[in-house]
DNA sequence: TGTACATCAGTGAACGCGCGTTCACTGATGTAC
DNA sequence: TGTACATCAGTGAACGCGCGTTCACTGATGTAC
């Protein structure tokens, strides 16, 4: 039964990442570690084998989530300059696709209020998280001083979280879009 | 150990009322049946004597909370008039005294990505709570039609309910101080 | 108004269930000679 | 290079525990006469 180290680490790879995306999509509490698991395509016994905790599981995983939300963001900005790479930024973030891809998408809009009640390495990592966002946004901002980038970014940012996660939680489909969509205008304005 | 209809009846308020606080302090998924009814003084066991189940203490509890949030913005506003009543929201909302008292606190921002995963009710009370937040928000915005003053409302209420989710996340102090100043400040501006 | 009976709010023990975690076991992989 | 042994990734059963829910019971309240 035992796997190559190669093997073994890939598998560990693949927990991580399922991990990620079955958290963000049901909740870190709501989520069971034979749920992983079976998602991963192994029993839940092996578990142990990688990982010291549920907890340890969750840390890496919204650190794996958060690499790929700096990463995704970081596409997006690449491909124009200044306040264009913004509204772009804003365009992809508050897209019908990414409200309804939570799996995949950001780990502040899927977990804010998991996150906030959860250990310090979990916590940690989401505050390193959103310093590397923050600062992504802020380069992209040439308009003023590198002080009113930083504060155009913090409001930027929360305004795009909250309007996602409001456009998640609404149950009317109507206001969902609308919430999106005003955001969407208010970012693109000067 | 019978209890009269009015005693019965203040103690079914009391459930909902702890369970609406408990609920945004711990999380609902997190937050067990047992817990709620010893903070309201009581065992377990009778907990279905005054619902049929978890979930409808949960949509209780969140309509609960929702009045509550509507209270306390009407109550704001309604010392000041047009965009000083706006500005004033703003401030209370994005307070550090909100900020460090959840049970009592915006749902939004307290349960923003559970309520996402909820029952219909849950997500029906939520969605209806929100209507009303934004049309209190819109009918203080003089500034222009009322189609503008809808569209300022859903996103100053996006910029509120991201900076004190992300305010509540973070684990530097500093940084969680900055976001609700920085948020305070953008919206006090025209 | 007083009495007899039905009701039912609240208690505390018990239920099944799924959770995170542990463990004995398997057998392919890694290591030592 | 080949052989013997140690390691350990993954399995599947089992653990204790807390959860939501049920239930028999109590005794004060409500109702009917």
């Amino acid at each position: 039964m035992r796997k190559s180290r190669q093997e073994a680490a890939e598998t560990r790879r693949r927990i991580v990442e399922v991990a990620a995306a079955e958290f963000r999509k049901n909740g870190i509490a709501t989520t069971g570690l034979a749920e992983v698991m079976a998602a991963a395509g192994l029993t839940h016994g092996g578990f142990y084998k990688h990982f010291a905790s549920k907890e340890e599981l969750v840390a890496e995983a919204c650190l794996q989530a958060l690499h790929d939300n700096v990463g995704r963001i970081t596409r997006v900005i690449d491909k124009k300059k200044g306040k264009r790479a913004l509204k772009a930024a804003a365009e992809d973030y508050l897209s019908t696709g990414h409200r309804d891809g939570v799996g995949d998408g950001c780990l502040f809009a899927a977990l804010g209020s998991e996150l906030a009640n959860s250990g310090d390495q979990t916590r940690g990592a989401a505050t390193a998280g959103l310093k590397q966002v923050l600062a992504l946004l802020a380069a992209s901002d040439d308009s003023g001083d590198s002080k009113t980038a930083e504060a155009n970014a913090v409001v930027m940012w929360s305004t795009m979280v909250g309007a996602l996660t409001l456009s998640r939680m609404v149950s009317d489909p109507a206001l969902s879009k609308k919430i999106l969509k005003e955001a969407q205008k208010h970012l693109a304005a000067p």
